[in-house]
RNA sequence: GCGCCUCUAGCUCAACGGCAGAGCAACGGACUCUUAAUCCGCAGGUUUCGGGUUCGAAUCCCGAGGGGCGCACCA
């Protein structure tokens, strides 16, 4: 704030006016402030639950350790029993019993009449019960929040989607897996931003609000910059800065952020989604599937201790290496169909519609192709697979296959019925990047809100030359669902897309 | 965007054409080793909303809204 006068509410008993001020209506003194005023401002804890039963692990039943600890958390089963009393207190931690008892307790009273959701800090003895529990002997304690709203059914928690996903905070308290997973996906991240530290990859940030909403084919989100009185586009990839990066020099750059598709919500799908996506220089599309897989199983080994996974009851194995195959073979695979991106466009539009994909008078062979892939092929890939050489009518950015002009060094790697990945040689020459962003942008100019427009800025960066790169970006959502064991994109989400309230 | 399913007390669920209920939570009480403690008491509802059929609708029909799943789109 600026310097104009002092700040009222930072001076001790500069509070609002009361009934001595002729100018304020009275304000009476309500329940609510006197509960305020019995919470302390702070709270000195010494140990977390999980601490105090690792560390008093070995005491035995009936024992008292002689030691006294400051324990604080909510308070989630309450068991008052005459002169006696007993509590679950949970923290982050983990869970720790509060035993408490008239005679030493300070307030016994109120503490059997707090409510569960209540959170309370808590001072004294360890001991353990005569029945085994591992508890604290409560000497004194204090009220740090009230709930003044339930948590759900004791035992049952909630189970309501819309209380779930609207009000996490109730859900995290009262579903121990949403907890899991959130931490789960927190732990992802953290250990794939330490490998690709440790790989020599140097992490990034490029912009979210573009002029042009490039570097990948998705309807965007449009915004308003008042200054500038100019549209920007919330961004539906980075892709076309961080190989700006790799022309200003950095070889081996990331980004792990959040891209926003003004799409259709579903099970796999939430507006805005995190990403890594990652450039190498020097490297080209095979050089990335061996990064992919040992990035992945990696990963796996890091954070479930092994690359043997289950997922909605089928076992997944991701150890490297993964199977490579080019998209045309596993057609052929699924389909007994022997096409190609050169086989004579009327053949391959009647056994597209053989198959159940109505083609457009405006698809050529390779898109064509790419429908009939997604529609017989990708779903029944359990996978891992990576999905190699795909046409290079569908694929703007990606360079052309060192074998065949039709095609560009592109694949995915499936996993499950799933694209967990977009990877490519990168389209270096900006006279061929010129050309297939016009033809984008005659597509967008027809109507298909998802094509590219000729972005400037990036033909430009690449006249500056773009060595050989290679680069994907890889759903971060997705691998935390894969993981997790979960379908639904929301569990992996803290506060997933919802139809706003009312 | 389209299709199917669904919505009952704060939470989890019964009642399925005939008086809207239970457990938990909350509220009042009993209880000196509980573990979803137990026991006694009390309170809690325009059955999502709006129409319709019927002597009678939470229940059947139509519409709206929220949610779930599938399809489409995509990662």
């Amino acid at each position: 704030m600026s310097g104009t006068g002092q700040d009222a509410t930072h001076e001790p008993g500069a509070r609002a006016p009361r009934a001595s001020d002729p100018e304020m209506p009275e304000t009476p003194v309500t329940e609510t402030e006197t509960e305020t005023a019995a919470i302390p401002y702070r709270f000195e804890r010494t140990h977390s639950a999980a601490e105090v039963v690792e560390h008093w692990a070995s005491l035995a039943d009936g024992e008292e350790s002689g030691v006294e600890v400051s324990v604080a958390g909510r308070v989630m089963l309450n068991r008052p029993q005459g002169r006696l009393a007993f509590a679950e207190l949970r923290d982050w931690s983990g869970a720790i019993q509060l035993f408490a008892l008239a005679k030493v307790t300070k307030d016994f009273d109120g503490l059997t009449r707090v409510n569960l959701g209540d959170w309370v800090g808590v001072r004294g003895e360890v001991v353990r019960t005569k029945r085994g529990e591992l508890s604290v002997k409560v000497a004194e304690w204090s009220p740090l929040a009230r709930a003044r709203r339930g948590f759900g059914d004791k035992w049952r928690g909630v189970s309501d989607p819309e209380i779930r996903y609207r009000q996490r905070e109730v859900d995290l308290w009262a579903n121990e897996s949403s907890r899991h997973i959130l931490t789960l996906r927190s732990r992802l991240v953290k250990a794939m931003r330490e490998r690709l530290w440790a790989a020599g990859f140097v992490e990034v940030e490029t912009p979210i609000l573009h002029p042009i909403a490039g570097g990948a084919a998705a309807k965007p989100f449009v915004t308003h910059h008042n200054a500038l009185d100019a549209d920007l586009y919330l961004r539906i990839a980075p892709e076309l800065y961080l190989k700006r990066l790799v022309v200003g020099g950095f070889e081996k750059v990331f980004e792990i952020g959040r891209l926003f598709r003004n799409e259709g919500i579903s099970p796999r799908h939430n507006p805005e989604f995190t990403t890594l996506e990652l450039y190498q220089a020097y490297a080209d599309y095979g050089d990335l599937m061996v990064l992919i897989e040992e990035l992945v199983s990696g990963l796996a080994q890091d954070l479930l201790g092994t690359t043997t996974l289950s997922y909605q009851g089928r076992p997944l194995e991701l150890a490297a290496p993964w199977r490579r195959a080019t998209m045309v073979e596993l057609i052929t695979e699924h389909t007994g169909l022997k096409v190609d991106v050169h086989t004579p466009i009327d053949e391959l539009r009647s056994a597209a519609r053989a198959h159940g994909v109505t083609p457009d008078d405006s698809w050529g062979p390779g898109k064509i192709l790419v429908e009939v892939y997604e529609k017989t092929t990708e779903a029944e890939l359990w996978g891992p697979v990576f999905v190699m050489d795909y046409p290079a009518e569908v694929s703007p950015l990606a360079r052309r296959h060192r074998d065949d002009l039709d095609l560009v060094e592109r694949f995915e790697p499936v996993v499950a019925g799933r694209e967990l990945a977009n990877a490519f040689s990168e389209l270096t020459d900006p006279d061929d990047q010129r050309a297939r962003f016009e033809e984008q942008a005659a597509a967008h100019r027809a109507g298909d809100e998802e094509a590219n427009e000729v972005d400037e800025d990036y033909l430009r960066a690449l006249e500056y030359g773009l060595p050989p790169t290679a680069g994907f970006g890889l759903g971060i959502d997705r691998l935390t669902m894969l993981f997790s064991d979960v379908s639904n994109i929301r569990e992996v989400i803290a506060f997933p897309t919802l139809r706003p309230e009312h």
